[in-house]
RNA sequence: GGUAGCGUGGCCGAGUGGCUAGGCAGAGGUCUGCAAAACCUCGUACAGCGGUUCGAAUCCGCUCGCUACCUCCA
């Protein structure tokens, strides 16, 4: 393997840095999960496949890699009032179920789903209800160093405490001041000592389901601080990349830098991402506004904006033709476009396949340099802050070299087993383990079997035992027999 | 109102000072019994106005339009 220099754009700094781990080989890297109180949509799933590609990447380059993303089952409050409740304990009463029937429902479709689509799963996949202790432990040294206060039997952090020696507002661009005017009404101030103090555990009414005993009280924790608690956990105080979408800027990753440089005392990350948004007909994806799909919709075409089914990796793919910063828009026809192409793509893998190296080799320099450039070229994209854009573009410059040699219109005489094998690993290597795409069997096994099937019974008509027995075999292999009965001939599986 | 960003050919979507993005659709061609696939060629795009520069889609300013976040959201 060359070397290759990763570039990442870092939301922190607002521009793109070389990427150096603090501990090469070993990169950690923390990705907020979802709130597990609703199926995921198809949103959802371009953050999640933006960070896949990320570790995947970071993998083929050699890091050791400890990847990890959180399930959110407990803490995210329907609003900031004293009533507050968080979403599964809404949805739990809701459906009268246990709140762990509902954490466990949804993380179910969230695995499933996420496989689907072929994402890896993460090294580490903890929950918040798994470390109450942790965060309380958290909350505890929050307020020995007076970066937060009890009020009313919940704890808020004291922003402007940890604004007098911090900065907060600085990975979002938000100025402490132009927050404090622009605070809406919202009940339950009254417990905050200023309106932008943010909860990290919070007082449960007797009502509230999902509850736990901390110093304070009866309750549970806040919105941010399971995310501090867990990646300082299994990353450390300090650790290499932390990622999610675009709308967790702020203030949820505002406040989990506020929080940990208050708990541990320094800046736990060194490469903030940020995934931008899936948008149909120019806003944002959300279950709020409506447009979103489920990705069972999506397979199924059962959805009044989906004209047509579309399968995983057809998504896949679209997704992967736009640089994860941009937003990217949803259309019927851009699937249908997308689809065209990663089969395309996927058809090349049989190509390379079939392409045998001949016994004599009479080289041209020139062609190999360039076939071995355009190879080369097609990690230039992925270097560049994980622009797959360009990097399938690359590689279809590649793919019509290697079309060309198989129909005949290149020779592959003309290349050197060397470079041959080069092309051929790395195509394989990038559209595989690194774009993560895989075949989808389009082929209707049954249809093909009865097309054989035709065959054989010409061939048994014509007494041509030799292509009868062939043809038995054929079937054989794939653990088919053929029944030949008096009412005709059909097939069955081979017991 | 504050913050961040976007506006690229029929569609999607890269590109951030000179060097072909790419895919899909469309046109022509090669190949082919026909077709398909594959390959080759083509459109001469950068919201508008002004400025900087030898040179700008790319930098600066203004105008128009759009989006996200500021409340839970990937």
């Amino acid at each position: 393997m060359q070397q290759q220099q990763l570039s990442l754009y870092n939301t922190l700094s607002r521009k793109k840095e070389v990427f150096e781990p603090l501990q090469p080989p070993f990169v950690g890297m923390y990705v907020c999960g979802p709130t597990v109180y609703s199926n995921v949509h198809l949103g959802n799933v371009r953050t999640f496949l933006t960070f896949d590609i990320l570790y995947r990447y970071l993998q083929h380059l050699g890091y050791k890699v400890r990847y990890v993303r959180n399930i959110t089952d407990v803490g995210h409050l329907e609003n900031d009032s004293d009533e507050g409740e968080d979403k599964i304990a809404v949805k739990a009463r809701l459906e009268q179920l246990e709140p762990m029937e509902i954490v466990q429902r949804y993380t179910n479709d969230f695995h499933e789903v996420l496989s689907q689509f072929n994402l890896l799963p993460p090294s580490i996949e903890p929950s918040a209800t798994g470390h109450i202790i942790e965060q309380i432990k958290s909350i505890e040294t929050l307020i020995e160093k007076g970066l937060a206060y009890e009020s009313g039997g919940s704890v808020y952090f004291d922003v402007l405490k940890y604004n007098e020696s911090h900065d907060y507002g600085k990975l979002s661009g938000r100025i402490i001041e132009d927050l404090q005017n622009e605070t809406r009404e919202l009940d339950g101030q009254a417990e905050k000592r200023n309106p932008l103090d943010f909860a990290v555990w919070k007082n449960a009414s007797p009502e509230h389901i999902m509850r736990w005993p901390s110093p304070w009280g009866i309750g549970f924790p806040g919105w941010h601080i399971e995310c501090t608690s867990m990646s300082t956990k299994y990353l450390g105080t300090q650790f290499d990349i932390h990622g999610g979408g675009m709308d967790l800027k702020f203030p949820h990753h505002e406040c989990e830098i506020a929080q940990a440089v208050g708990v541990n005392g320094e800046e736990p990350v060194r490469y903030w991402m940020h995934a931008n948004m899936l948008t149909v007909n120019g806003e944002k994806m959300s279950k709020s506004k409506g447009n979103s799909f489920l990705p069972g919709q999506l397979f199924t075409g059962d959805h009044p904006l989906l004209q047509q089914a579309y399968s995983p990796m057809t998504v896949r793919f679209f997704m992967l033709q736009a640089h994860y910063r941009s937003t990217l828009d949803f259309s019927n026809e851009a699937l249908i476009a997308a689809r065209k192409g990663y089969i395309k793509l996927i058809n090349g893998l049989h190509v390379l396949d079939k392409l045998a190296y001949p016994a004599e080799a009479a080289v041209v320099p020139e062609q190999d340099a360039e076939l071995r450039k355009l190879t080369t070229d097609c990690f230039a994209g992925l270097n560049d802050d994980l622009n797959t854009a360009r990097t399938i573009a690359s590689l279809f410059n590649l793919l019509k070299k290697v079309n060309s040699l198989y129909t005949g219109a290149l020779s592959l005489a003309n290349i050197s087993l060397d470079t041959f094998n080069f092309v051929r690993d790395t195509y394989q290597a990038l559209v595989l383990d690194i774009l993560g795409l895989k075949e989808e069997k389009t082929t209707n096994q049954e249809e093909y079997v009865n097309a054989l099937l035709i065959f054989y019974k010409e061939a048994k008509e014509a007494k041509n035992y030799a292509r009868v027995d062939e043809i038995r075999t054929t079937f054989k292999k794939q653990g088919i027999v053929i029944k030949d009965m008096k009412t005709g001939i059909d097939w069955a599986y081979e017991e």
